[in-house]
DNA sequence: CCTAAACTGGCACGGCCGTCCCACTCCCGA
DNA sequence: TCGGGAGTGGGACGGCCGTGCCAGTTTAGG
């Protein structure tokens, strides 16, 4: 009847790869509430019917968008990196779009009340130690990596939330990578 | 007709107070979605019109709600940190029902996108901060007290959505105190 | 004591929600 | 070519939602 998982005809694979970017889309603009079946269908130009059958439920249609969100923020979050340097975190912070990391920090919270996300909210911060290890050459277990993704991680949300002034968090930014990079 | 304000007369109150603390219950329990008019009136053993009689609207509830919610956290953590240091803290996150931070990070997380709110969201920070200052002995803006916040926020946080093994957390927060130590 | 204001509580409206159902069409493989 | 499963889409059901309404009741203050 109906599939609910990778469908075999492509027309449908394509489908649910477009009703999984409405998704995203939605989570990021209106957060969270804003993903309903209805509102997912429009936005993707398809029926109703379609939302129920090609994902089982809400939930499961919210988790998959959780994962392909926190996939593409940490392939943006790379490439940033790489290009500018960790020290200029804090201006990309400022420069991409707010709602889109408001809505993954949404589901990141609400991952606490649900398994099926903890799991993938453990995979966005895995990631987010990974790539600071990666930048500072340091293996991903270290504590100083670790200490440094935990003032990255709350300049980040704060930033994010509160939209304090930028020149603190990107001083405080700096005073963390300078006492996390090894004494050489 | 309805005062949405301090009602004048003691019973009223009384029953502005018991919605409240219904609403931050509600809030703890299931939740965001789950503070609605009906949930809390029957949760305050009320008629439903008593939430429009006392708030303008459902958003003027959940911000009183989140403000009260900041407030009875802060102490708790005051007193905590009095009776058994800083270093006990990750302890403390263990310890605690998890479901009341985890509705007061949904609403912070929140506060992003609605303004009221992000005034609260702030007041927490800052009295975050102001409880490490405390501990410390330092001024609550010196980059040391700061840093160590950002720190104990990020692994509050996670330990609360990922539950990762509390020991890691245990170490990496004592890292943290020691090396926010003043020099002497 | 008595009147006006504070308060009560039952009710209903309109709307959006998740999910289910079913007749229909299309397309792949035998 | 043709049968059947994959895919489609429109509609409906039952439920909960926020909020407004209003006749009734209580209570403070003159």
């Amino acid at each position: 009847m109906t599939p609910h998982t990778p469908p075999p005809q492509e027309r449908g694979r394509r489908r649910r790869a477009t009703l999984l970017t409405a998704a995203v889309d939605l989570l990021t603009e209106g957060g969270f509430a804003a993903v309903t079946h209805r509102a997912v269908a429009r936005r993707a130009h398809l029926p109703l019917a379609a939302t129920t059958y090609y994902f089982t439920s809400r939930d499961q249609l919210l988790a998959e968008a959780f994962a392909q969100l926190v996939q593409t923020e940490l392939t943006t979050i790379r490439t940033w990196i790489t290009d500018h340097g960790l020290t200029a975190l804090a201006d990309q912070i400022a420069t991409t779009d707010r709602h889109r990391q408001l809505g993954l920090w949404e589901l990141y919270v609400h991952a606490g009340r649900d398994p099926v996300l903890q799991q993938i909210a453990r995979r966005w911060t895995d990631g987010c130690v990974q790539l600071i290890a990666e930048t500072l050459h340091q293996p991903p277990g270290h504590p100083r990596v670790r200490l440094l993704y935990t003032t990255v991680s709350t300049l980040w949300l704060e930033q994010l939330v509160e939209q304090r002034p930028l020149d603190e968090t990107r001083t405080l930014l700096a005073i963390a990578i300078e006492n996390a990079s090894p004494p050489t």
